[in-house]
DNA sequence: ACCTCCCTGGCC
DNA sequence: GGCCAGGGAGGT
């Protein structure tokens, strides 16, 4: 499922294609991907003609700078990809997005439609929920003081609160579980017991975590649900320490990785190392 | 701080 | 045939 290493890939590899491109026609196929574009005849009406000036994220959401002030905002949700395409290539079952430049297609491919696009004006995107998300955990991650003090008397399990956007944007279920792990820290614990040094183990485990899924392009599961722009899998679901190992050994002490619900959510740890 | 809902392919 | 995956929104 795509998360920030999926999304930042996602966004790189769209660069050559988008970046300092006309915008020749744009496609909405499937309404519900278009809920959140007030109008729904806005989204092309606001991209075709116009040019693609440059590609961002935040979290996992997409943002694309616009000519006149517009921003293209694409969140993946969990079965969502990107893909550069030849026009009029083949196209693969549910692709329910299509924006055309003079060179290539790109397309948004979204089986369970959980992710969204929209075109929004400065005003609208600083009212959606884009303008509530926390700090980038990958560009912007606050310092563990900062940490510590935000999650303050809160008694949520440190995962629920790893994965609520407000607090951090950009990890996801895996991530999360990956993170953890690597702290050393059980998910389970209320964030308001969490000791300095702790807080201080999850924030030193952020950025390498991310930034090993993004030099392995991300993580693809079985499924095959995301993919590179160019099709090629992501490999980091072969260096997952805890994700999926349900009764596999701890790669670290050879314990049997457990599976449990936290907030709702398949959550995977080592029993052992994680305290 | 919780719960439910959305949606569909894959799996048992 | 039914259950599960889960990001985020909305409700309680």
């Amino acid at each position: 499922m795509p998360e920030l290493p999926e999304v930042e890939t996602t966004r790189l590899g769209l660069i050559a294609a988008l970046e300092g491109k006309r915008i020749v026609s744009a496609e909405v196929r499937h309404p519900r991907l278009l809920r959140r574009q007030d109008n729904p005849a806005d989204f092309a009406a606001r991209l075709e003609g116009r040019t693609v000036r440059s590609l961002g994220r935040t979290g996992k959401f997409l943002m694309f700078e616009v000519d006149d002030d517009f921003t293209w905002v694409t969140h993946l949700g969990m079965s969502g990809r990107m893909s550069i395409d030849p026009i009029g290539s083949a196209e693969v079952p549910h692709t329910h997005v299509v924006v055309r430049t003079g060179h290539s297609e790109v397309r948004m491919v979204d089986p369970r439609t959980f992710g969204f696009t929209v075109v929004f004006t400065p005003e609208e995107l600083a009212a959606s929920t884009l303008g509530r998300l926390g700090p980038d955990a990958w560009t912007d991650l606050p310092r563990s003081a900062e940490l510590m003090t935000r999650a303050g008397r809160r008694t949520i399990a440190v995962k629920s609160l790893l994965l609520d956007q407000r607090f951090l944007a950009g990890l996801g279920n895996i991530y999360a579980d990956e993170v953890l792990f690597r702290a050393r820290v059980a998910g389970t614990r209320p964030a308001s017991s969490l000791t300095f040094e702790e807080m201080k183990a999850i924030r030193a485990a952020i950025r390498p975590v991310l930034g090993a899924g993004l030099r392995h392009g991300g993580t693809t599961l079985g499924d095959l649900a995301y993919l590179l722009p160019d099709g090629r899998a992501g490999e980091y679901v072969r260096r997952l320490k805890v994700y999926g190992r349900q009764d596999e050994p701890c790669r670290r002490c050879a314990t049997l990785i457990i599976r449990q619900q936290i907030g709702g959510r398949s959550s995977f740890s080592c029993p052992l190392c994680q305290i």
